[in-house]
RNA sequence: GGCCCGGUGGCUCAGUUGGUUAGAGCGCCGCCCUGUCACGGCGGAGGUCGUGGGUUCGAGUCCCAUUCGGGUCGCCA
């Protein structure tokens, strides 16, 4: 039966105790981590969110009461025990933080019996994810979890004091908003009072940081839930936290500044890293020309190279039409994977097609000289030359090429770069590469939509050069967007906001909105801007994907208390689920679930 | 919605070309044990092989469907 602590009080976390307590009597609790029962001898390792102690029943300490009760005792009992601080008798635990001591207990309570747990309670168990998730309350015992949340909240407590003491105040914006059917699909709640109207959860502070700033807050920042109705990934979760900040009178140039001393703050504190500053800056056009990607891993090379030039009038039907069609030819050289299986080889050639390519050219630089390869039948001897010089090719080399339109091309080979060093073991976690990407398209076409959409947000100001580009090449214009990429993750990103009316209108014409749809959506920002309005500029961090990395783990889960899982319900609470009747008439709903 | 991987005692897994009674480690239960810390010794319990159907003399194993979980493409301003 399960006693009370009345009488107790604890008195120090269980790895709180060390050798500079001997001899004190100490009030702990905690659970029951591990028993070894030697007869008249219990050993009993008790864990809380500190660690582990070991407590020794003895007969002559604990009574004969005592040590009846100590037998009972099995994983994951709640225990409360008064005892003396002890040197060790036997040897030394090396591998436990108190390992030199123990506590011989006098006086035992069993606070709360428990059931055996469903899977082990320890570091580093490798049981499935959908038992863990099952019983998240358990799981969230296990020191890998608790090590992650444990920093998780160091983190956030680090953001808040270097906000604080720049000036930037918290404050918290609504949950329930109006839905802005730009971007990613929103969650809904539907009003009560106003049958057949819905909220819509934020899928971030947006316009509300934005209006903080014409209301003259000047530096805002929050850590902010955020929804979004979108399918999961390993970093995606469908409410998730962002550190969201906004400054104004600001440029590019000023927001990157604080960042880089934030993110070094964080990084040195945190996990004891140091940060290089400043953080090296590519344009979204240089890193899709070298990497491929917007978010590139600059933790190892393999970079792409534009061969267009080199094989435009080679005799490879398929180089030379994809060229004709506006599209390139590019290459990475996967330096010494010259002797990869010809079987591995096809392998990234269906590899590339999942990312729309059509397939993959091969060039293997043999050791002799001699080459093998899905193409060189159709090329001349000087023209594979030319290409495996342009390539920096050397015998043992593995090239690879795609060749169609430039999206295409920067989708496959970029993911085929992580994959080939994902091969060969080059993404190491305790290397840290931070990477500003800037200058982001403003607007890219949707062919789905038959328009221009906003990449970032729809205000997000252009870059000043640009502005005029606006009339006669929207397509071309850059904007003062900026991400800030860690190990080829965004890990956040932001902009320089339009704060002038006539260009936030163009904007909005080139989207495709009418002056009645802008204000249908926005009018709330667009008449606040009519009274005063700063320059203003932003940046959001995903914090849990930050936090993910900092943790060296490979799932946004692994650092979020009671994650989602792939179809966004939660294993352990079964939400979501369906509801009363009655609510659905209060909401004046009804349920139409088709068929199919 | 597409593609890929997986589901075998409580947990983690093995299970051959389809062939006797489906195994192991850990955990669990009982007894013994005064210096253990992966405690040890002896004994024991525990399995509709995710589910349904099919092929076969015979299915954990092959086929079909389905379900659950993971990864990913689409999607994610």
């Amino acid at each position: 039966m399960a006693e009370t602590m009345t009488g107790l009080k604890r008195s120090h976390r269980c790895s709180e105790v060390s050798n500079k307590n001997i001899g004190e009597k100490v009030t702990l609790m905690g659970w029951v981590q591990k028993r070894r029962d030697l007869g008249s001898l219990i050993f009993i390792d008790l864990r809380d969110r500190s660690g582990l102690i070991q407590l020794i029943f003895d007969v002559k300490d604990v009574k004969e009461e005592g040590f009846k009760k100590a037998e009972t005792l099995r994983s994951e009992f709640v225990l409360g025990v008064v005892g003396e601080v002890c040197k060790r008798e036997g040897a030394v635990n090396e591998n436990l933080k108190t390992g030199d001591i123990e506590i011989r207990v006098t006086e035992l309570r069993i606070l709360s019996e428990s059931e055996t747990p469903p899977f082990p309670i320890e570091e580093g168990s490798n049981t499935k994810e959908e038992m863990r998730l099952k019983y998240r309350y358990l799981d969230l015992r296990r020191p890998d979890l608790q090590k992650n949340l444990i920093m998780r909240s160091q983190a956030a407590v680090c953001v808040r004091n270097f906000l604080s003491e720049e000036g930037f105040l918290e404050i918290e914006t609504p949950i329930l908003n109006k839905s802005t059917p730009e971007g990613a699909r929103d969650y809904l709640v539907p009003s009560r009072v106003h049958p057949g109207n819905f909220y819509a959860l934020p899928q971030s502070p947006q316009l509300f940081k934005q209006l903080l700033m014409c209301s003259g807050y000047d530096r805002y920042y929050q850590i902010a839930k955020c929804f979004r109705d979108e399918d999961l990934r390993a970093d995606r979760q469908p409410e998730f936290t962002q550190i969201d900040m906004e400054l104004s009178f600001v440029d590019v140039d000023d927001v990157i500044e604080i960042n880089e001393r934030l993110l070094a703050k964080m990084f040195k504190d945190i996990i004891g890293v140091d940060v290089t500053l400043p953080i090296e800056k590519l344009t979204y056009a240089q890193a899709m020309d070298r990497f491929g990607s917007d978010k590139p891993d600059i933790r190892f090379g393999l970079e792409l190279v534009n061969v267009t030039k080199t094989v435009e009038n080679c005799g490879f039907g398929v180089f030379t039409s994809a060229i004709q069609a506006g599209g390139s030819v590019r290459g990475i050289n996967a330096t010494g994977m010259g002797s990869m299986p010809r079987k591995k080889i096809d392998g990234l050639v269906d590899f590339a097609k999942e990312f729309g390519a059509k397939g993959l050219a091969y060039l293997v630089i043999n050791e002799d000289g001699t080459y093998k390869s899905s193409f060189a039948k159709f090329m001349t001897e000087d023209e594979l030359k030319a290409l495996s010089e342009v390539m920096e090719g050397k015998p043992g080399d593995l090239l690879l090429f795609a060749a169609d339109k430039d999206e295409i091309v920067y989708n496959v080979l970029g993911n085929l770069r992580l994959e080939l060093a994902k091969n060969i073991d080059l993404l190491n976690k305790n290397e840290f590469k931070f990477l500003w990407v800037t200058d982001f398209p403003l607007l890219e076409y949707s062919q789905e939509q038959g328009r221009y959409v906003a990449m970032h947000h729809p205000f997000t100001m252009p870059l000043d050069e640009d502005i005029p580009l606006l009339d006669t090449d929207p397509g071309k214009v850059r904007a003062k967007a900026y991400d800030i990429v860690l190990n080829g993750t965004e890990i956040g990103g932001g902009s320089v906001r339009i704060h002038q009316r006539e260009v936030q209108e163009k904007m909005f014409e080139l989207l495709g909105f009418s002056k009645e749809e802008a204000n249908e959506r926005f009018g709330f920002l667009l008449d606040a801007f009519k009274y005063g309005v700063p320059p203003h500029a932003g940046l959001a961090y995903g914090l849990d994907r930050l936090i993910m990395l900092m943790a060296k783990e490979d799932s946004i889960r692994e650092v979020i208390a009671f994650p989602k899982i792939k179809d966004a319900s939660c294993l352990m609470t079964e939400a979501p689920g369906v509801v009363e009747e009655k609510q659905l008439e209060e909401l004046e709903l009804k349920i139409n679930i088709s068929e199919e």
